[in-house]
DNA sequence: CTGAAAGCGCTAACAG
DNA sequence: CTGTTAGCGCTTTCAG
């Protein structure tokens, strides 16, 4: 174990330890098939002996590339990233990459900017699991991704696309409403890419049922404190509604507060159904109904067209859209009174 | 802008631009202050006209040192890390430090260590605000500071501590359920190192006023299905309980689950408290009494120190708790009916 | 598979 | 303040 004394033992120092030259070593590193056992394992003894680890800077600095990913997230409060970030290093992990992960909200709060970040820190390629203002993603001469959200909206929207079908989704959730035989369904929506496809999903499917869409909160956002306003809205211009579409998971526990406030509960007065299926979707004393976007496969499917896209940077761009599901618990349930 | 072909200008361009050695431009980029306004200027106008980025790369190899230092938190999941990263980067950023963070969870999952991704990294730092399995951070040869926990049970416990006062925290909830008139007070506790402050805490207000501590969950996890699971452990053995303080804000919600299962509501039957005043606590439907720990403060304050580390490696060990406070929404109030 | 050699872009030390 | 000079530890040729 090297201590502050001794200083670090590089590629010379294990070449030297296990008889072999420092090419070698280097092959070993990089895991180069052209290695014969024997040798690649006195390399690894030498290696664990020596309490060796290769400096990332200066591989980076002769080969020009990181093995770093950049991952952008919306904000570290809402934990859809998590299931995101699992399946994106579950493939980046074995292709020895590394993930780094930045949010926007953060770097607002410090006034850094997370894209300037990742380029000065020399990322090899981009996931872009957020919405950033316009114009940050300009300079971006490397790779990208979009996972999540299907287009950002971006002059050139050429990029790479792995996402959950948010409109499918919306129109699952609704449609169950409807086969639980509600017909006064209305939606909390909020200013963002899955917001709007989220919404228009649950449009479809109401004017499928030959019903009119009610739609509130266009102007807000898509925190815990929207999704109340925007159920209080609701509620106050059609106090007949007996079922809700939240845009996401947070918005809908704003509306069960927006509920109560008014002396109804869900399942048995008005009912609710979520979004993403957070992990506060599962809470016991919450049990949303919601829809699954299977972030994990996003992130996994993403980081593999991450990896497709390094190798051949000149195909065309790659679009996936995933298949939702419904995970049904205790906010939903049959129409009581139809008539309210 | 520069494009794939040309490629990306160095410092040597850099200077040669605006009309200065290579090394004065190292010394800009190093916010020296040995430089003249007019140069300094020159300098950034050419950074600008040329895009130029420096090279963390070549920076890192050449000063022995990343400016990066590893966050390592435990759970995505838990938000409670979101503030005591921002504080952390608030003080982090202007001295041009990078924060990389990693999550214990997660590495878990996909299997490689967070500790030796970030050694690997050479981070110059490390900050730990998880409990890492024991000999994880064995290896670990650069300066370390614990954030928001008061002790690791590590061999060597040296290192610079910064946290919220989770004794002081759990009298507070404690004190405040006193006050309202409880007196049958269960507490719920878990495996962790701030959850055996917390429940030290609350023992100590019930002993202070004569009362009994009555406390479960000691072999589960902190999760909202161990707090779940705690309550209705409590709630069988003393269903006399009028008020409940929970480890953290998650279990307060198991908690709350666990109360409604048995027909009771909160604060109305029982009052409940949780702990981290996470954004959890402040959702409108949960309105959770919570003990803030002031994470924000412990980051900025855990950064304050790691840097005076860096520029101080053998200073004695810097020890600092914060006092929490507690934040009164509506999960909590008088006692009803005391004999039931 | 080996060994030599040439950098990658920057920092740091020093003499001007 | 400038300019020069060495490297930092690794990857990448390329000829053996």
């Amino acid at each position: 174990m090297p201590t502050d004394a001794n200083p670090r033992p590089t590629i010379y120092d294990v070449a030297q330890r296990a008889g072999v030259s420092k090419s070698l070593v280097s092959l070993v590193l990089r895991g180069s098939d052209h290695v014969s056992p024997a040798r690649r394992e006195a390399v690894e003894a030498a290696i664990e002996e020596l309490g060796y680890r290769p400096s990332r800077a200066a591989a980076a600095l002769a080969s020009q590339r990181t093995r770093t990913v950049g991952v952008l997230i919306d904000d570290f409060h809402n934990p859809w990233f998590v299931e995101l970030l699992a399946g994106l290093r579950s493939v980046l992990d074995p292709a020895r990459y590394t993930a780094s992960v930045a949010d926007l909200q953060l770097e607002a709060a410090t006034g850094s900017n997370p894209v300037e970040g990742f380029l000065a820190q020399h990322v090899d390629a981009l996931v872009v699991a957020a919405e950033p203002a316009p114009g940050t993603l300009d300079g971006v001469d490397v790779p990208m991704v979009v996972a999540g959200m299907r287009e950002l909206g971006l002059p050139d929207d050429g990029a790479d696309v792995v996402a959950g079908d948010d409109e499918l989704g919306a129109r699952l959730a609704t449609k169950h409403l409807l086969g639980l035989g509600h017909r006064r369904i209305g939606h909390l929506t909020g200013r963002s890419g899955p917001g709007a496809h989220r919404r228009r999903g649950y449009e479809a499917a109401m004017r499928d049922a030959g019903l009119e869409p009610a739609v509130t909160g266009e102007a807000g956002g898509t925190s815990e404190a929207d999704g109340y306003a925007a159920a209080c809205a609701l509620l106050d211009a059609r106090p007949e509604t007996t079922a809700i579409v939240a845009g996401n998971d947070v918005m809908a526990v704003g509306a069960l507060a927006a509920l109560r406030e008014r002396g109804l509960a869900a399942p048995a007065d008005v009912s609710v159904v979520g979004h993403d299926d957070s992990p506060l979707a599962a809470y016991r004393f919450l049990g949303l109904t919601s829809v699954d976007g299977h972030s994990r496969e996003v992130g996994a499917a993403a980081a593999r067209a991450l990896l497709a896209r390094l190798d051949h940077p000149d195909a065309p761009p790659h679009r996936e859209l995933l298949e939702p599901s419904l995970v049904v618990r205790h906010s939903t349930g049959p129409v009581r009174d139809a008539s309210r």
